[in-house]
DNA sequence: AACGTGTTCAACCGCGAGGTG
DNA sequence: TCACCTCGCGGTTGAACACGT
């Protein structure tokens, strides 16, 4: 297997990099290339291993690296992304540009992990820790407040599942193109109306549900194209994005079947969940199209609680940026 | 100034995926 | 199918730095 012969070969030098050895690096690749890492320091006269050489391109020399403090906009994305895609850090770098997944790493394990964990905020799964709950207990007055908190997410998230419920009923009465607004805003509401509990839901990240055929974009109607297109305006630009998007959805390793609709419901202005409408697999886009996740489990096996998951996760999400926000100022 | 402690982040290590013969 | 190799990823380390006493 690949182990790196790097530690084991002597005379190799570890540690810091040189300004010279820095400038050798460079030159060489700006006028070979890297072409194989392995055979690169012999060629660029360092003696590096390549997984070295490597590493100092890939994370320091890089032109287009962008370095420095992270901004708030960025510091989101890493939460959202983290939240979705957990410890990918190569992944979660593809959707920052010109940073690195050694960068973001470093900061969330310095930065946003201490963050969240300091407001009681689980890392790993982006939800309030159980200890929380005592730690609101020990200090008086604030667990009447948690507890609200639960009391109002779970109610929401139970007329969340009948309105599903009846929302994939309806999707299956239609066999054509349906686009709709989830009537969800009440219920996002909800636990911060009535509370006093600093956690509030931005409402710029309601999402919308578009039912879209995964047949060829000649059958739909102008007019559906049209209602597409305002419905999912918040997510992509225009029809061709949208068509691009099934086009992705449907290139994942899925046949074609022009009686399997695909709904697609926008998360945030980044991502994208969708999945066929009897079938009991769901998938998440970026809003460059890629296949972020997919395969997540249901409950049921025929996709109608699909919203529910990716809701709760959105509530989850948008908790998480607006405390971190808070805790900024 | 000296020391101890905490934090940061560049660099390393080991593993697994994928390519090739 | 198997063995070998390279590359990329994620976890971890440790030197350098910052800060408090």
């Amino acid at each position: 297997m690949g182990k790196s012969p790097c530690s084991e070969k002597s005379g190799l030098k570890k540690g810091p990099w040189t300004p010279e050895e820095d400038q050798k690096l460079m030159v060489f690749i700006e006028e070979h290339g890297h072409g194989s890492w392995r055979a690169l320091p012999a060629k660029a006269g360092l003696r590096r291993c390549g997984k070295s050489c490597r590493l100092r391109w890939t994370n320091y020399l890089r032109p287009d690296i962008k370095r420095g403090k992270f901004s708030l906009q960025e510091e989101q994305k890493i939460i959202q992304l983290h939240a979705l895609l957990g410890n990918r850090w190569s992944a979660i770098a593809t959707h920052l540009s010109k940073r690195t997944d050694n960068e973001i790493k470093n900061y969330w394990n310095t930065h946003l992990k201490k963050r969240l964990i300091r407001m009681g905020i689980d890392p790993i799964t982006h939800k309030p820790k159980l200890d929380t709950l005592s730690h609101y207990n020990n200090n008086g007055s604030n667990l009447s407040h948690m507890a609200q908190w639960e009391s109002a997410r779970l109610q929401a998230e139970a007329r969340l599942v009948r309105e599903s419920k009846l929302q994939h009923h309806n999707n299956k009465m239609h066999s054509s193109m349906h686009a709709m607004m989830l009537a969800t805003h009440d219920d996002l509401d909800s636990p911060t109306s009535t509370l006093s509990f600093p956690i509030s839901i931005n409402e710029n990240l309601i999402p919308t549900t578009t039912t879209i055929p995964i047949a060829t974009e000649e059958l739909m109607s102008e007019t559906e194209k049209r209602m597409c297109n305002d419905t999912m305006s918040c997510l992509l630009q225009d029809h061709d994005d949208i068509m691009v998007a099934v086009e992705a959805f449907r290139g994942a390793g899925y046949d074609n079947n022009s009686n399997n609709d695909v709904t697609l419901t926008s998360l945030s202005s980044d991502f994208m969940v969708g999945y066929f409408n009897n079938d009991d697999i769901n998938m998440v886009f970026d809003s460059n199209d890629n296949l972020a996740q997919h395969n997540l489990p249901t409950a049921n096996g025929d996709g109608s609680n699909c919203d529910i998951n990716f809701e709760e996760n959105k509530n989850y999400w948008n908790s998480i940026v607006n405390l971190v926000n808070d805790s900024l100022f």
